[in-house]
RNA sequence: GGGCUCGUAGAUCAGGGGUAGAUCGUCACGUUCGCAACGUGAAGGCCGCGGGUUCGAAUCCCGCCGGGUCCA
């Protein structure tokens, strides 16, 4: 259906011919007469593994730079790339491709782009393909995706599919690719709400480019359909290309796999600590990677069954034993893995991601542990933090990577430990269970094993080898994984966004608080009432936003007075809710308004302070922390920072000082409007830290060091802040800690609370302040010393009752019937003096006291027991007595009831019942 | 953001309403020229904290604190 979009001028003037590949059925472009296939995997096979399709190898280094400088020369700007961790989007955690960096505000057309057009070679990072790592010779969890954009609208047109095509042409053709091995596939695009025509670029069978013209939008009323969703045009019209620069690097090489390609160092020293005879230039050994590589190309080989599929065709192929590949391949296949995974870790952690159990944090974490577990298997005993060092001090062209060494290696260091300790505890977890299953002639469940993972962590091979060695076999799924995504339960909640029609048409409130913000009071006009809420055409109240909660106060029409409790904006629009139920202005009358002081003040103070205590963070703790949430009100304030440990007391001494000294420094606070790629290009991602505001211009706040886009409400001066108190940290998710803090008055309050606590407490046990702890550790220590010496006491005292007991006990049938009251007695006594006294076979001893109500204890010997005699029976009943319940073993049984005027009554009935069971 | 889990002796963990346990480690004694090993014994517990239910809570329920882990 979008068949016209691709009949371009370029293609028509340039000796193409459009053709149908016969085995796919798409329709594509080649200068080829004699072409019969697309080009494209599985259609066409690779041909350039030994037969590079450029006139010479580059590494990376030299292919990105050729890349940027062929469209600098024509007319693009350069750009520096964006960090793989996609700080300015809310909606995905990893940069997963260049156009990514200008998603949404520039794609959408709210806000210019940087330049245009442009180049950039922008790091991405792509997960979904873990598995075929390593083992198609062409997956990789990272890659740069070298690109030139360009951005169109109806006013404005820099350029668009045909010199998109011509630009690709020449750049093949000035690397020296045969331009009749070249394809252009046709193919709809379509991704994160947008779509468009796209042609793939095909060369040696490898698809190295795709050239995306990104020209419609999600909308369900759209009436072009592509991929099963529905699209409608946009006004703005993008170039959206990307170039694979491993791809041309490979590519120009024609070496068996793109790792052998790409990282050539570091798969050689990977391959010789794991023992490995890496050794491309023996032709046999080179030949069975590249037919690898080539089948792997040509199907999915996702998942073990796609897998052994692959082996059989190689082998085949080759004429060995399947056996013989599988040994061959797969120690080679791991290392390859290692050496993508362990520079993707170094794009992680260098662009400042922390593990953790959560978000881009747990991303991280995921590849770190697959990581070492293929380390561990390739029998690569180094420590992961030497790996991902070597691979940064090879990463030339990332200098800003070894600033941070240290700081990454810390991580890595600490998250290795943290792994091996998931292990060890799972393997004696899994040991236990097997035993278990063992023991009882079972076989291990599968629900168990999909448990220890999804609980514990702990992958399904280690449950499997730990069984195994115990002497229980487990058979694992194929579709394992599958099988725990399908355990989670999919309650998928959709936020209904409260939507307000009413207030579409009006025009956006004037936001006074940024013009005035020492101004309370204020004249306005009302623009519209709607339900309890009130539309101005300007006001001094902030809405909620940024963590700041909403002012509060009161507006005035004439003698009447209407109390605002809530205030919120939505599209510009502010709403602000009174509490009274009836309203008597209407639009175009003219109200007073006045914000509520103390309220503003302590919002005032406490964001600012948010500010300065983030900064005092950054300076004590290490660049790496990052602003992952924020809160205020008005009795305190907190934060939450990304860190990879415990923040510790003295490091939160250190804040503390550091922030008040800020505060003391009386810096004036500095605030601007500034547009967004400006701002972003002269601050950074850095601005973003309490999240990312819509809009073309964003304010820019400057509070000492610290530099963000917020727009709340802030003193003028830091020293107004007034004196800033942490209160604790806490740690809310693995790599994110809080830290609660108060300031102004608010400080003053805590600071006032926490002196009576300890007074008070120092009164308690009539000391002063200074004596607390050691007074507290004698208590301690004497109240547990008394709580043994009472336990031994206790144990004897009852050890000489029961003598005496025994002695007056009455004899039935042979048996020594105890049954008395003894006084004072608590439940312990009575529980050790009847078992001290059932150590005599015919005993059946009755206890009673009265101690916090009654407790009664019953107990019987060995002999009792044979006739018959039940203690849980009996004091149960007894018990009723009482007015309470009780139980126990037939031997020793307690119990009680509030009634304390019947325990006579209650030990008779239990004599009667005695006897009743004896006779 | 959602889910699942765990917190008991110095360490690793049992117990899952009815007298707090095991193994290792520690200490003492015995055996030995001495050590290891062995034997005998002992010390070591606010059962994470706070509420609730109950005659009775380590155990059940709720909240908090501290860990672990999976998913988006």
């Amino acid at each position: 259906m979008l068949d016209d979009e691709y009949q371009l001028d370029y293609f028509l003037n340039n000796g193409f011919e459009r053709k149908i590949c016969p085995k796919c059925g798409s329709a594509y472009w080649t200068r080829d007469p004699d072409r019969n296939n697309c080009g494209d995997a599985p259609c066409a096979p690779y041909s350039f593994i030994g037969n590079p399709v450029f006139n010479k190898p580059y590494d990376l280094s030299t292919m990105r730079e050729k890349f940027l400088s062929f469209f600098e020369s024509r007319g693009h700007t350069r750009l520096d790339r964006y960090p793989v961790i996609a700080r300015w989007r809310d909606d995905i955690y990893l940069t997963i491709a260049s156009i990514a960096d200008f998603q949404p505000f520039v794609t959408s057309g709210l806000v210019p782009p940087p330049a245009n057009p442009l180049t950039i070679s922008q790091p991405c990072i792509r997960l979904p393909d873990l598995d075929s790592v390593g083992r198609s010779g062409r997956h990789l969890t990272n890659f740069e995706m070298m690109a030139h954009h360009a951005f169109n609208n109806s006013q404005k047109e820099i350029y668009w599919k045909d010199r998109t095509v011509q630009y690709c042409d020449e750049l093949l053709a000035e690397m020296g690719a045969d331009a009749n091995a070249v394809t252009y596939k046709e193919e709809p695009w379509a991704g994160g709400g947008n779509a468009g025509p796209c042609v793939e670029v095909l060369i040696g069978g490898l698809e190295v480019a795709t050239l995306v013209f990104m020209n419609m939008q999600q909308k369900k009323s759209g009436d072009i359909i592509i991929k099963g969703e529905s699209y409608e045009k946009m006004d703005n019209y993008i170039v959206d290309t990307g170039y694979g620069l491993e791809r041309f690097v490979w590519a120009s090489t024609g070496s068996p796999t793109i790792y052998d390609a790409v990282l050539p160092e570091m798969v050689n020293e990977l391959m010789g600590l794991a023992g490995i005879d890496h050794r491309l230039d023996d032709p046999e050994y080179a030949s069975i990677l590249s037919k690898n590589a080539k089948l792997a190309g040509l199907m999915d080989i996702t998942g073990a069954a796609n897998l052994m599929q692959l082996r059989k065709k190689v082998a085949a192929d080759i004429g060995i034993e399947v056996d013989t590949l599988q040994s061959i391949m797969e120690p080679v296949e791991r290392v390859y893995a290692i050496a993508d995974h362990s520079r993707c870790l170094a794009f992680m952690f260098g662009d400042g991601i922390i593990p953790s159990n959560v978000k881009a944090g747990y991303l991280a974490r995921l590849v770190l542990r697959r990581t070492i577990r293929l380390m561990n298997e390739a029998g690569i005993n180094v420590p992961l933090n030497e790996i991902v060092t070597m691979q940064i001090k090879q990463m030339h062209d990332y200098p800003e990577f070894s600033q941070h060494l240290d700081t990454i290696v810390e991580i890595l260091k600490r998250e290795q430990v943290k792994y091996s300790d998931t292990l060890d505890r799972g393997r004696r977890m899994v040991a236990k269970s097997a035993q278990h299953y063992l023991d009882k002639g079972r076989e291990f469940p599968l629900d168990e094993i999909i448990r220890m993972y999804d609980t514990h962590g702990i992958p399904p091979e280690i449950t499997s080898d730990v069984s195994r060695e115990i002497g229980l076999q487990i058979d694992l799924p194929d579709t394992f994984y599958s099988l725990v995504a399908e355990s989670h339960s999919k309650a998928e909640e959709t936020d209904e966004i409260k939507s307000i029609p009413e207030i579409e048409g009006l025009p956006p409130t004037k936001r006074l608080y940024y013009f005035e913000p020492e101004e309370l009071d204020f004249e306005a006009k009302v623009v519209a009432v709607i339900d309890r809420q009130v539309v101005l055409d300007q006001t001094l109240f902030y809405p909620e936003g940024g963590g700041q909660p909403a002012d509060h106060g009161i507006f005035r029409y004439g003698n009447v007075s209407y109390h605002v409790a809530d205030v919120h904006i939505e599209n510009g629009i502010i709403l602000h809710a009174v509490t009274e139920d009836k309203i008597d202005i209407k639009p175009g009358d003219n109200i007073n308004g006045t914000v509520d002081s103390k309220r503003r003040w302590a919002h005032k103070r406490h964001h600012t302070a948010t500010h300065v205590v983030n900064d005092a963070a950054k300076k004590v703790l290490g660049d790496h922390i990052w602003q992952a949430g924020a809160q205020k009100s008005e009795d305190k304030a907190r934060i939450d920072l990304s860190h990879f440990k415990r923040i510790t007391s003295d490091e939160l001494k250190q804040i503390e000082l550091i922030a008040n000294r800020t505060v003391m420094a009386d810096i004036p606070i500095e605030s601007f409007w500034m547009d967004r790629i400006e701002a972003e290009q002269e601050y950074g991602f850095i601005l973003y830290q309490g999240g990312v505001p819509p809009g073309k211009k964003i304010r820019v706040l400057k509070v000492g060091d610290d530099v963000e886009a917020c727009g709340g409400t802030h003193v003028s001066n830091t020293g107004l802040i007034g004196p800033i108190k942490i209160l604790k940290t806490e740690r809310i998710q693995d790599g994110v800690e809080r830290i609660e803090y108060a300031a102004g008055e608010a400080a003053v309050k805590r600071w006032q609370e926490m002196e009576d606590l300890l007074y008070r407490s120092a009164d308690e046990l009539k000391v002063t302040p200074e004596h607390l702890p050691e007074t507290i550790n004698r208590f301690f220590n004497e109240w547990k010393q008394f709580k043994k010496d009472i336990d031994r006491l206790k144990g004897d005292l009852a050890e000489s009752y029961a003598v005496n007991l025994l002695e007056s006990a009455e004899d039935i049938e042979g048996f020594k019937v105890v049954a008395r009251r003894i006084l004072g007695a608590d439940i312990e006594e009575l529980i050790k003096m009847a078992t001290r006294l059932m150590e005599d076979p015919h005993a059946v001893v009755l206890l009673a006291s009265e101690s916090n109500g009654v407790k009664i204890v019953a107990s019987c010997g060995q002999f009792a027991l044979q006739r018959g005699v039940n203690s849980g029976t009996i004091v149960r009943e007894m018990c009723k007595v009482v007015g309470g319940g009780g139980g126990g073993r037939a031997e020793l049984a307690q119990g009680g009831g509030p009634d304390v005027e019947r325990i006579e009554e209650a030990l008779k009935k239990g004599e009667e019942l005695v006897e009743h069971v004896i006779k």
